[in-house]
DNA sequence: ATATATTAATAGTAATACTATTATTTTTGC
DNA sequence: GCAAAAATAATAGTATTACTATTAATATAT
């Protein structure tokens, strides 16, 4: 039996008003919602065009989701517990805080390859979709209650997780929240950089925006690199 | 005669269909633009808003801009063209490499002060906008064709130039575009976590931003700091 | 087999993001 | 000082968006 068969990323409930992993509806709209916001962008995103995408109606996807930024919020939130999920994964049982560390940079700044283990979500558009268009959830005038409410818990957890390793490796470096928020954001910033804007990024298809990250990691806490 | 007095920032004639800067409507509606997109943020910003609040007519300031959008890139353009002037004056006739890169970061990096030169721009809320919404002028489905159309030219130059101070101070740092325009993005997020998410971010009133990249930049490129 | 829950269809609303036309006011050139 | 031109204001109209409300049809569970 495959112990990961049962793995499930849980949402703040306040971010829908069904569940939509409780129905194969549900699981209709957080599948083909990612792949048109992939396609059109989020702001020609509309539950009208959604309903017409997979043959059901604007109404039926109201019923799940209050409206878009919700839903925008929703799949922000699988996607950064997927992360969390897949670096606890790849970091266990690791002693060495430095290779720790520097196994956790890498895992956020690769590119996103397809989980066969969540077979309605193309992980794939969705990182495409958190790169283009994820700061447009926080980067709004609701963010301070947004974020009572929990909206950004998952994400915040992750960056305090990182600084932790940061700590790990340099308890005395006073930065370790702000160069691990930075490590998150910079990351999806030079992906997009590479993509549309690449006079101004060193990172290609050659050197990744990995290769940067920990570079810039190293040199900062002084890592020894054997080698 | 204060010399000061005759600066001008000018902007890709293709964002505005006419020069704001040619009559007193046309400064109104920037000015005043950039208030209420402070005010309400960018998606709530309307030209039927602007109009009421500047007693004049929604259609007369589609005389001026095509559509919000391009009035959100006028004034980031603006923006950075501000700043470029600024940096430009601050380090001119600066010999030393590493101090001039400092320099450079703390320009970049500190908040915003009222430029009194420029009557009609409210400095403090056009940065806030920077912080809060400029990221919208580029996370857009055309943003290849903008960018081949020059609309981001002015970031990309001042990008170019910090990269230039980059080498200057160390020549055999791979990664001088990268890091460049991390700063640049960067520090907009810094601001943006330390008042709205600060659990996230070291940064606050008394460790600033600053700070935090100033130390970041001297460790990255092992730079002398005489004391 | 019927009650219940779920989904689909239809209709409707206020607001958005514009365009087009005409009227009025302001500027300017002579 | 007056006519022509330019700029601005007012009005009206359109397709789309982002929903809400109601009713009808279908699936499911006991």
């Amino acid at each position: 039996m495959d112990l990961l068969q049962n793995v499930r990323i849980s949402i703040n409930s306040e971010l829908y008003l069904k569940d939509p992993e409780s129905s194969d509806l549900g699981k209709k709209i957080v599948e083909h919602g990612i792949l048109l916001i992939d396609r059109v962008g989020f702001e020609k995103f509309t539950f009208k065009k959604l309903g017409l995408e997979i043959n059901s109606n604007e109404s039926s996807i109201y019923r799940y989701f209050e409206n878009k930024h919700k839903f925008l919020v929703y799949i922000t939130n699988w996607y950064w517990s997927w992360k969390e999920f897949q670096l606890s994964f790849a970091t266990h049982g690791m002693s060495d805080p430095g290779s720790k560390l520097i196994k956790a940079i890498e895992g956020i700044t690769h590119p996103v390859v397809e989980d066969i283990r969540f077979k309605h979500i193309n992980e794939v558009a969705l990182n495409k979709i958190i790169i283009n268009e994820s700061s447009k959830s926080y980067l709004t005038k609701d963010v301070d209650n947004e974020n009572k409410g929990g909206y950004f818990s998952v994400y915040k957890r992750l960056v305090t997780s990182i600084a932790e390793m940061i700590r790990e490796v340099r308890p005395d470096y006073q930065y370790s929240l702000s160069l691990s928020s930075m490590i998150l954001d910079g990351s999806l910033h030079q992906h997009f950089l590479k993509d549309h804007l690449p006079s101004i990024t060193n990172c290609n298809e050659t050197i990744t925006a990995s290769n940067y990250f920990v570079d810039l990691v190293v040199k900062i806490l002084k890592m020894d690199t054997n080698g």
